[in-house]
DNA sequence: GCAAAAGTGTTACCGGTACACCCATGC
DNA sequence: GCATGGGTGTACCGGTAACACTTTTGC
């Protein structure tokens, strides 16, 4: 399908966010590189998920394959939010001495589309034992030694997420297609960093006409079961507000 | 100052927005070719002010550059939109015909990096005689013939600035140091394809406090001399609201 | 029966909206 | 003095915010 040539200085990166019901997490990628004779350890930190496009692939395909291979996920919501080129970017100790070892050719100048990805983490955890891939709380990525600049490239996709999750129905990604009102509560303060009313958050839903309850109620829980929403993106389209108005 | 070699296969292009004060327009760049011997024209459409960058240039100094070339200012809003990169974005039969009359040995596959640019349209007037360039009504834009995507790169600035100027004051990056509340109101107007009510738009700034009264007023109109005001980034970031909700 | 989370209503306040007339100036 | 846009206040409504108790289930 593809001609398997690699472009040597544009890649795309995905910063793939999944909620666990209890707090926002990113999946990484471990970066280890052993030297050669000794199995000293070189290198050893995290990347995003990310690599060159092919010369014939679109850029959103190339973030959607990345996306595939790590996860075996396919139709994700996956949305580019910004690019990075800074000369230095790639520029690290570490990083130099990666792309040497790796020995792709690679450029030094490479320009790179961020992607955010956001995943229902209830469906992809099967696929991840055994690879070199792991969920980290987004509070841990701070303090986790990271290539290139992604973590630059992470703090960059957190503030696109945090702007777009205040206006557009972006959230219900991160949840399996049921969820009780209480999981999306916690999700949206898990996005924002607020916390919020309990029943003004239901006020609020009940306005939204695209978050439909179902008949089914949770089972097994030790307390009242809670019922079960949906997310209509058909309802949404069609009943999104006009509203033309401006907060600044 | 730059290694003069430019990367054949990434490039920036800035969508650069005016305001006259009576609706929003946008400079684009003329193209013509001509055949050399029989002058008969070959092209002749439009495109945004854009170019490759340089091997050891920034995306943003790029943009910079770029727009400094095309209109002599400095220190002007701009700000990375999107980046597109289609397969078959330079693959039109007038593209294909431009670049290699240009015979720069530019790649098949260039990845542009867009640029939003707002700029005050009074400061930039001067510079432009006789350049290939002009300003266009953005309502004019859907019926212009324009090079490569350029015309799918201009709409998404379009809605990228719609959306980014109901949340941050970037408006007044468009207007003088000094305006006055109606031209602020035509401005959102033109902007978001609306209209409000004076006495409610005049409301709702008197609670942005950093939107500062001066003492001057208009001078030589045949009408009330209007009250001149200031838009002071400084008070913005002290007092901008940090109310955390969503609305979807 | 107790622990744990689900679910529910009222009041007070504020911001948004709708709406019409007088004012200062140039010509 | 007239044409032109500048500038102002009030009443109603709807949305937001604050707040506490009852319900259903598993163990």
């Amino acid at each position: 399908m593809f001609s398997h040539k690699l472009v040597p200085n544009i890649s795309v990166d995905c910063v793939i966010f999944g909620f666990d019901f209890e707090k926002l997490n990113v999946l990484l990628v471990d970066r280890e590189l052993k030297d050669e004779k000794t199995g000293e350890i070189l290198i050893k930190d995290y990347t995003l998920a990310g690599y060159h496009i092919y010369e014939d692939e679109e850029l959103d395909a190339a973030a959607a394959r990345i996306l595939k291979d790590l996860t075996g996920l396919d139709n994700i919501f996956l949305e580019q939010f910004a690019s990075f080129g800074q000369l230095d970017r790639v520029a690290g100790e570490k990083d130099q001495l990666w792309l040497k070892a790796i020995k792709k050719g690679f450029s030094e100048r490479i320009v790179t589309v961020g992607y955010l990805a956001l995943i229902d983490n209830t469906k992809v955890e099967l696929h991840l034992k055994d690879r070199d891939v792991k969920w980290f709380p987004v509070s841990m990525v701070e303090e986790m030694d990271m290539a290139f600049d992604h973590k630059a490239i992470f703090y960059k996709a957190m503030e696109a997420l945090q702007k777009k999750v205040k206006v557009e129905p972006i959230a219900f990604e991160l949840l399996p297609d049921y969820f009780t009102l209480s999981q999306l509560q916690k999700l949206y303060e898990a996005l924002l960093g607020a916390s919020f009313d309990k029943r003004n958050f239901r006020k609020k839903v009940a306005q939204m006409h695209y978050v439909i309850p179902l008949k089914k109620k949770q089972k097994g829980v030790a307390h009242k079961p809670a019922q079960y929403y949906l997310f209509s993106r058909e309802v949404y389209e069609k009943t999104r507000k006009g509203k033309i108005s401006f907060i600044i």
